[in-house]
RNA sequence: AGCCCAUUGGUCAAGAGGUUAAGACGCCACCCUCUCACGGUGGAAUCAGGGGUUCGAGUCCCCUAUGGGUUACCA
């Protein structure tokens, strides 16, 4: 059979070849080493910390080897593409640090090797599978979904691998003849790739991640082009990434099965491949179980969640780097000021058994991160989440910005500095007890305090009570009262001899904390009625007073 | 079911034939302490199982088990 006539046959408007496009996308000129990287996002909706994940380890490729990085729309699947979708991967992505050199933006595309959707390069596609017809690589085929479902069922029942490979590849032999008739019948056709994968070897090839992996050569005639006529990700991505000198293509371990097609396509072609680099799952723990994190089952793989609740970004970059490299920790350790942009990430390090996704361990390093970050950044992420996420509270605390300021800041310039603070909706529980809005006595008295003591004790804490003491001079007073009232003034003694002491002077204060934060627990209790100021702190004070006092009568 | 990948404490993991098998999170105890947080000290807890190879195996080989992935005109 004539290969030329039946590649001019199928694709009548192709007549540019392979080497117009070698041409216009010539070799990058990069330093030595310089990786190009990209991501290749489905444009479905939906963007979650796997993309995240992923995303950095291209950024992180690109950016310490001085390359590029690249976002493409994969938007070769019409049927799932979602409106508005490529402004939230650009803007989920850009939150986290991600931001690309090249490829689709905000402003339009960028580069010089585009179109960078996919669906806008169907006539680089189509050269392509143009140049495998006449080679000998690709054959048209007219089957439908009936009777390819038929043949699978005629193979499962004989135990044979189903799909279109080997001898069940019948339309390898349909002759130039009977192309033309189903062409001119209308018939709806794929372009399938011609394996020659049969009864070779295998082989092993290095992957950037894993290292050594075994490849069995692939022996399935695979769609390349869809009736659509656009191509399949197995074709889309090997030309794309040819065509735009990706050196690195880093996408989950999923496609690890699939990687003998791509190799197969590449030799088709008579190119090189790039260095394949497979990621591990995220995983999540599910009944006892760990199992890949689905984006039906698990809000918290979305990136909505983290913004949300508020996480900073920089405590998720934190944390996703020491998944990806666990030494990380260990250089942090060493280099507490140091941005985590200088540290040298290397993808071999990266483990290829999938990691559990740790909230606990998440907030333990965003506690260290957030350290780092300025109370006046933390204050005004913080007032930016309430906007969104508290409305009720919001104007209360922007009104009070200064004050909440310094409300954050208690502590955490000393030498052991708090470790209070972890993500916005954490802070905003954590420091609510300051605004007057929606403010009441969450906890309990302490058990060793009666309502009459913490009345008795009040009482005498308000009589005594002066703005201008400092810290020390004000906790004297507290001292006072409790040794007055019989409480222990240092904590040994009453563990040594309980029955001297009705408690501690830890009970006394812990009075006045509840009626100053309706909270049995909170940072320094001076501070946080210097920052109050005298009328709002004294006022707490009295209502508090006013309605245990109203207790007791009832 | 076939094929592929993975398997060190509850979790993340270091480890490249000889280690008392690091470190971190979490947990427990104690200390510090007006609460909480921070910090400190100590502790419990791991090489999935079975066979080999070797003087010696978490490290190499084989089998089994478990988990995951994949078997689309989705990516």
């Amino acid at each position: 059979m004539d290969l030329q006539q039946l590649a001019d046959l199928l694709f009548p408007s192709i007549s540019g070849t392979l080497e117009d496009w070698e041409e216009a996308y010539p070799k990058r000129k990069l330093p030595e080493g310089a990786s190009v990287t990209r991501l290749g996002p489905s444009p479905t909706g939906f963007i979650h910390l796997g993309n995240l994940y992923s995303a950095f380890v291209d950024e992180r490729q690109a950016r310490l080897s001085d390359g590029v990085m690249i976002l493409r729309i994969e938007d070769t699947d019409q049927k799932r593409k979602v409106e508005g979708s490529e402004e939230l991967i650009i803007r989920s992505l850009s939150h986290y640090g991600i931001n690309f050199d090249e490829g689709v933006t905000l402003e339009g595309e960028k580069g010089d090797y585009g179109p960078y959707r996919q669906s806008e390069r169907k006539e680089i596609y189509h050269t392509a599978g143009k140049k495998l017809v006449e080679s000998g690589w690709a054959y048209p085929s007219f089957m439908s979904e009936e009777e390819i479902g038929a043949l699978r069922k005629r193979q499962e029942e004989q135990k044979i691998l189903p799909g279109i490979h080997g001898k069940w590849a019948s339309e390898r032999e349909l002759t130039l003849e009977e192309v033309r008739e189903n062409l001119l019948a209308g018939k709806e056709w794929v372009l399938r790739l011609k394996s020659r994968g049969e009864g070779r070897e295998s082989y092993s090839i290095c992957d950037g991640i894993r290292g050594d992996i075994r490849v069995h050569p692939n022996i399935m005639d695979t769609v390349l082009l869809k009736a659509d006529g656009l191509p399949t990700y197995h074709f889309a991505h090997v030309v794309d990434d040819h065509f735009m000198r990706i050196t690195h293509i880093v996408r989950g371990e999923e496609w690890l099965s699939t990687l003998p097609i791509h190799l197969e396509v590449h030799e088709a072609l008579g190119w090189e491949p790039p260095v394949f680099c497979h990621t591990s799952h995220l995983l999540k723990m599910d009944g006892g179980n760990k199992r890949k994190l689905s984006k039906r089952r698990d809000p918290e793989l979305s990136l909505e969640y983290y913004h949300q609740e508020g996480y900073f970004p920089e405590a998720i970059r934190e944390y996703l780097m020491i998944l990806l490299n666990s030494d990380y920790e260990e250089w942090r350790r060493d280099h507490p000021d140091t941005p985590l942009e200088d540290f040298s990430f290397r993808m071999e390090d990266m483990s290829s058994s999938g990691a559990l996704f740790d909230m606990e361990k998440l907030h333990d390093v965003s506690k260290d991160v957030l350290l780092r970050i300025s109370e006046e950044e933390i204050l005004a992420y913080l007032l930016d989440w309430a906007d969104r996420y508290a409305p009720e509270c919001a104007p209360e605390m922007h009104e009070r910005s200064s004050e909440l300021l310094r409300i954050l800041s208690i502590g955490r310039d000393a030498k052991k500095p708090r470790k209070d603070l972890i993500y916005a909706r954490q802070i905003y529980q954590f420091i609510h007890y300051y605004l007057d809005g929606g403010f009441h006595i969450e906890d309990p008295l302490p058990e060793r305090v009666s309502r009459e003591e913490a009345i008795g004790i009040l009482e005498e804490f308000l009589a005594g009570y002066d703005h201008e003491d400092d810290n020390s001079a004000w906790f004297a007073k507290i001292r006072a009262i409790a040794q007055d009232r019989g409480f222990a003034l240092r904590m040994g003694d009453f563990r040594r001899e309980p029955d001297k002491y009705k408690g501690t002077v830890a009970d006394v204060s812990s009075v006045i904390r509840l009626g100053i934060t309706g909270r049995a627990s909170s940072p320094d209790l001076w501070n946080i009625m210097q920052i109050m100021g005298e009328e709002r702190a004294l006022k707490r004070l009295e209502d508090y007073l006013a309605s245990l006092q109203s207790e007791s009568i009832a």
